[in-house]
DNA sequence: GGGGAAAATGAAAATGATTGTCAAAATCCC
DNA sequence: GGGATTTTGACAATCATTTTCATTTTCCCC
């Protein structure tokens, strides 16, 4: 049964930005769907161990998921206000990711690379 | 009274690699210090605030803190089996952030960025 | 040195996201 | 349909981190 799954891919895709588990349960709940936490969290796992999703931490260590359009390696450009979220590959960092661990002798090199900003609309309106 | 952040501070010093706030604390009690762990958290913070150590989230969402060679923006290379740290400034990224940034409209760019990798010595040993 | 305000400390309780448990429900295979 | 297997979800458990709050320490002015 994977109906849970979808309807958790499915709150995700509709959303512009990253949103938290807890989020995602009560978004779901608010539209009437009969689901657990529990299963959120197990969805959204799955979801993400199939590269269906994309997984980072926020500053508070909270997870946060989102519906990627790409399944490639890409990074993302986050708005800290809002949310909004721009998908950006970045050839650059990759190389230079792989660069700087080979210098050192690492091997096996991966790497997180967030970037965050306020988004035009957001930096038009008077700070919160 | 510093004393006892300054106590923290030497206690990271004297560590490799990043270590949690409850790592710092249990090290601290063992060397016989009279500390809490409500003090340990609130050092590690200030330090942290002050940008006197850095911290980074490990995959599991726990805050690791490490007293750092410079005060300047770098990044980190971490070897994930032993935990080695290597400082590395990165001109490259911090104009890709900067760029990518823009590119989309977004001001007040930060980023986040750490690469993870396994260090000579920890790939001449025999995974575990 | 003394007095009192303000900051620091720490033990224990609270918080909050995430995970584990386990029985009930859904699904599958034959 | 029937039983094995998987999925689900309510609730409890976990665990790092924060809060609370009373006690202790430091600081400043005299």
């Amino acid at each position: 049964m994977t109906t849970r799954r979808d309807a958790v891919h499915d709150t995700l895709r509709q959303s512009e930005g990253f949103r938290s588990a807890q989020d995602v349960y009560a978004e779901m709940r608010n539209h009437g769907a009969k689901i657990g936490l529990t299963t959120v969290y197990r969805a959204l796992q799955a979801l993400a161990d199939g590269g269906k999703v994309d997984v980072l931490r926020t500053d508070d260590g909270e997870s946060v998921y989102r519906a990627c359009a790409t399944e490639s390696h890409h990074h993302h450009l986050v708005c800290r206000r809002c949310g909004h979220t721009v998908e950006v590959a970045g050839p650059a960092v990759e190389r230079w990711a792989e660069m700087v661990g080979s210098e050192h002798g690492f091997t096996e090199i991966t790497h997180t690379v967030e970037v965050f900003g306020t988004c035009s609309s957001c930096s038009a309106t008077p700070a919160g």
